[in-house]
DNA sequence: AGAAGCTCACTTGTCGACTAGTCGACAAGT
DNA sequence: ACTTGTCGACTAGTCGACAAGTGAGCTTCT
């Protein structure tokens, strides 16, 4: 018979660990793993053993195995049956993909800011954000948290739920490359201008401004990745 | 011949090929639970037992977890510690990202359609659904895939890879729902006529044009989900 | 009768063991 | 020297059992 059950509770979760359905063991090893592979402390093609990554974090291989499950869906990992669970090599087709699609997303989200304004408190957010990226310009690792936030703050506030969740997911294909590019120059200023280019355009209430803004902004990416592909042949490959 | 050589032998296992990250068994499963929640077999809200499920596929639970991992990660599943695993009701929040999404990317796809002009091969083949969608409109399932088939086909010629399995993720949302708007009176022909002003502003290169054919199309999903909302308020959560 | 407290049958989460499959090393045979 | 076969040390996939938590219904006390 119909259980009366729950799943109707849609309130926003407590802060920080929820939006979750795992344990938060396996959020905990989720994340750590995610993490080492963003930072390339897990290369390209390494081969993670389930075995191993249990051992080192004092559980049984089954969280470990939920947390690669939820990698691969990822695209972070492919899991070759009976061989290996193996880091993903940096695709240019999928970066390209991910491209696509965040400037699809994008370029729809600065359209609705700017047809219907910004909230008061995002205003304030996205100019105390911008004014934190100018403190941070020198270190790259704040600066990169900070562009999030900026990004972030704007998909946030045109009150579609969950709408940077979809885009994170598709960032963490970009998130690798990022961290392969701190040590190269990266034009810290030139990116806190379009950022500041975007915000105005959005406040001026000008759409077409606002996307093409951002537009050229995302294209940035672009030219680092096509830079960083012929400096790591051996993580990145090219498959387009 | 030692009685305990192991000297690699096969026992057929149940299932046929895989090509998939998880094993055979696990797609299966994942396959299987995800049509009965789409085609409303399991209802939303209804709990779904670990170990019923198990039972019923003859598997352990082990396989039949991580298959609700995935329908988690798709949002087809809402999993509370140590108190069950709920088909998540439909709702309306999910509903507008889903179509947030889907619009900006689809948009952007005939977008670039409409610009460097579709192959040969993808027109024959949209012209070719377009027939199909005539000769099934009184067959709403038939007339489901053959909708499919024809956003489909416009996201494959892009040669972006695996453009459409992003667009696959959040239509899971709108499949449900579509499901449910089977008996209610579609008025297919209207939708087939949308199909074919998307399709000749693509062929006249006109973005502008196949960007608006392509937002009235997708408008049309708006109006069924609010009819059915008011129908059906077990099923769907008005969480907007 | 009414309410507090407990029991117990559930749930998911975790664990260690076992299975089948794969690959490299090495030995036997050509 | 080269091929072929076997082994053994891996791998992910699966399994059944147990741990931890939850909630409905019964019991028991007031």
């Amino acid at each position: 018979m119909p259980s009366s059950s729950p799943a109707g509770h849609n309130r926003q979760r407590a802060s920080g660990p929820a939006a979750f359905p795992g344990s938060s063991t396996v959020r905990g090893i989720h994340g750590r793993i995610r993490h080492d592979i963003v930072t390339l402390k897990f290369r390209p093609g390494e081969r993670l053993s389930e075995n191993e990554l249990s051992l080192r974090f004092g559980t049984s291989r089954a969280p470990v195995r939920e947390a690669l499950i939820r990698l691969v869906e990822e695209g972070l990992i492919e899991v070759l049956p009976q061989r290996g669970s193996f880091v993903s090599r940096i695709s240019l087709a999928a970066m390209e993909r991910a491209r696509f699609v965040r400037e699809a997303l994008e370029v729809a989200i600065v359209r609705r800011t700017a047809e219907q304004g910004l909230s008061k408190t995002a205003q304030e957010k996205a100019h105390a954000i911008l004014a934190d990226q100018e403190k941070v310009q020198g270190e790259p690792e704040h600066f990169t948290l900070a562009d999030d936030a900026f990004h972030r703050a704007l998909a946030d506030d045109i009150g579609i739920a969950q709408i940077w969740a979809v885009l994170e997911r598709e960032k963490s294909q970009f998130d690798r490359v990022r961290f392969l590019s701190l040590p190269s120059a990266t034009p810290v200023a030139v990116l806190i201008d379009q950022h500041r280019a975007i915000l105005d355009a959005i406040l001026r209430r000008d759409p077409g401004a606002a996307e093409v803004a951002m537009r050229v902004h995302l294209s940035e990416i672009l030219k680092i990745v096509e830079k960083l592909a012929a400096e790591h042949p051996d993580l990145i490959v090219k498959d387009l």
